[in-house]
RNA sequence: GGUCCCAUCGUCUAGCGGUUAGGACAUCGGCUUUUCAAGCCGGUAGCCAGGGUUCGAUUCCCUGUGGGACCA
């Protein structure tokens, strides 16, 4: 079994690209078979070799590695159709097609088709080619060829009935009658997208063409221009789409949707490979949180749903949660590295910056979210007597105790979790502010925190002291 | 406009004739916490509508409605 994703380097790796891309190759790994990647840039217009690159090392970072592909090469190479259309293949089967009488040469002008078009909307016909073209006379055609018109080369729909057996919705009816002629080869000799696409997966052997449902409507066409060119069809399996909060076809103006994007804001791959698994897809026993081995061991088509399905950034978030604090402090420390903005993290010994890792992951969703919360490790904070938490007394009282407790304690104090808390005890204990225990504490320890940390919240205080050290927390808490 | 697809809590979904319609995210409440998160416990919330088929429909069929895609 051959699997393929052929996306069109037209812009940045997309979260919906990227998601056909993973239910082929997942597929392709579930059937123990080739998953290959082609690249679809016969719009010269619009294609571009930054957006290849972007697209293979998005597909690199999700780690969905190809068997063959345009870097790789393989058995059908090459595998980017512009090189494929300098070896003439599209042109040499429209040629075949042209002597089989199943395409046509059409010397309409934009211009002319643009006004047919518009006719059709004010007359409230159905849109399409007529078919003008194919009855001209072999007369005509010459006339016209010696006089260099330009022209497009149309496939010949046939009519009848036509069904695709989808792999994923079951039988779908179609009366090719009501699709017109379309054009398989542009004026400048390039082939449209289903040309290149029906003839690649031709030519690659590819035995599954599973994309999104987008292409649905397109699928008899290609049936047609497939059987035309004497090939067997491919089985086709055509994916719900994902959608944007409003229902519609995810897009830019969703918000993020290039998978850069969400590399960028600290979303971790194998978080984005579940997620997106998960669309449209799932395990049998409802399983949520799944490595891929467990995504290739379950998946089948039978397990597909139909219906569209929005990206929930929300739930994508609490996911990655649950990937980062399952993972490895070692290994999620060198990943949350490269987002950590201010270098002065580096300064920072290796326990202390594991210590701050486990302390911010436990809220955090992204690993944008160590960015912050932890300058006070690394800087004495700047303070402002108008945020002071408490009134003056009560703050000079604390800050005395404090001072006494902290500067009595030795040394094993400030190393152990549990000591730490008894010291805060302490202080709490030793001083009567005139409110209840339970508020005094708060107090006591809002207080400290704001003078040494500079803030009114963070992680639990017994922590930031046990990271800094006696001698910096003492001295935070100096009059 | 034409063709095609789709339809279970706000969201992702389980369900494949008989269930108190289950789970997850979000939300709400409680607990925990010096605080914000996180965590734990609990709650609210759903079968688009109308016809059939059937002893019985969320489930099968039809129609409508709604949403979407494609064509241009």
């Amino acid at each position: 079994m051959r699997f393929r994703f052929a996306p069109s380097p037209t812009g940045n790796l997309h979260i919906g690209s990227a998601r056909t891309a993973l239910f082929n190759w997942v597929l392709a790994r579930h059937y123990q078979g080739n998953f290959i990647l082609r690249i679809e840039d016969t719009d010269q217009e619009r294609s571009n070799a930054a957006f290849e690159a972007n697209i293979l090392s998005g597909l690199r970072w999700l780690n969905l590695n190809w068997d063959e592909g345009p870097d790789k090469g393989g058995d059908c190479a090459p595998y980017r159709q512009s090189e494929r259309h300098a070896q003439g293949i599209y042109g040499q089967a429209t040629q075949t097609l042209l002597e089989a009488g199943r395409a046509y040469r059409c010397f309409c002008t934009s211009k002319e088709l643009e006004a047919e078009r518009k006719e059709d909307e004010l007359n409230k016909r159905p849109p399409g080619y007529k078919g003008r073209c194919a009855l001209l006379s072999q007369a005509v055609i010459e006339q016209n060829l010696r006089e260099k018109k330009p022209h497009t080369i149309r496939f010949k729909m046939m009519p009848g009935q036509l069904v695709i057996n989808d792999l994923i919705r079951g039988a779908v009816h179609f009366e090719t009658e009501l699709i017109s002629d379309f054009v398989i080869l542009k004026g400048d000799g390039w082939p449209t997208f289903h040309l290149a696409v029906v003839l690649d997966d031709a030519l690659m052997g590819i035995t599954h063409v599973v994309r999104g449902e987008d292409h649905l409507p397109n699928t008899p066409k290609q049936m047609q221009l497939c059987q035309a060119l004497g090939y067997a069809l491919p089985h086709y399996a055509h994916l719900p789409m994902i959608l944007g909060p409003d229902r519609s076809k995810l897009s830019k103006r969703h918000g993020a949707t290039a998978v850069d994007e969400y590399r960028e804001a600290g979303f971790l791959p194998e978080t984005l490979v579940n997620f997106m698994s998960l669309l449209g897809w799932s395990h049998p026993e409802e399983k949520e949180i799944l490595d891929v081995q467990e995504v290739i061991e379950n998946i089948s088509f039978e397990r597909i749903k139909k219906a569209g399905a929005i990206f929930d950034v929300q739930k994508c978030r609490w996911m990655n949660h649950q990937y980062m604090i399952h993972q490895e402090p070692l290994r999620l420390l060198d990943r949350v590295r490269p987002h950590i903005g201010d270098r002065r993290f580096e300064q920072l010994q290796p326990d202390q910056q594991l210590h701050l890792l486990k302390l911010l992951s436990e809220g955090a969703h992204t690993l944008q979210d160590f960015n912050h919360g932890w300058i006070w490790a690394v800087e004495a904070p700047v303070l402002d007597a108008t945020k002071i938490p408490v009134l003056p007394d009560q703050a000079a009282r604390i800050l005395a105790s404090a001072h006494a407790r902290f500067a009595a304690a030795d040394t094993k104090t400030f190393a152990s979790h549990e000591l730490t808390h008894r010291l805060l005890d302490e202080i709490n204990t030793g001083l009567d502010l005139g409110k209840g225990s339970g508020k005094s504490k708060g107090l006591v320890m809002k207080m400290l925190r704001y003078r040494i940390t500079g803030e009114l919240q963070g992680p639990a205080l017994a922590d930031v002291i046990l990271i800094l050290g006696r001698d910096e927390s003492l001295k935070r808490i100096s009059v």
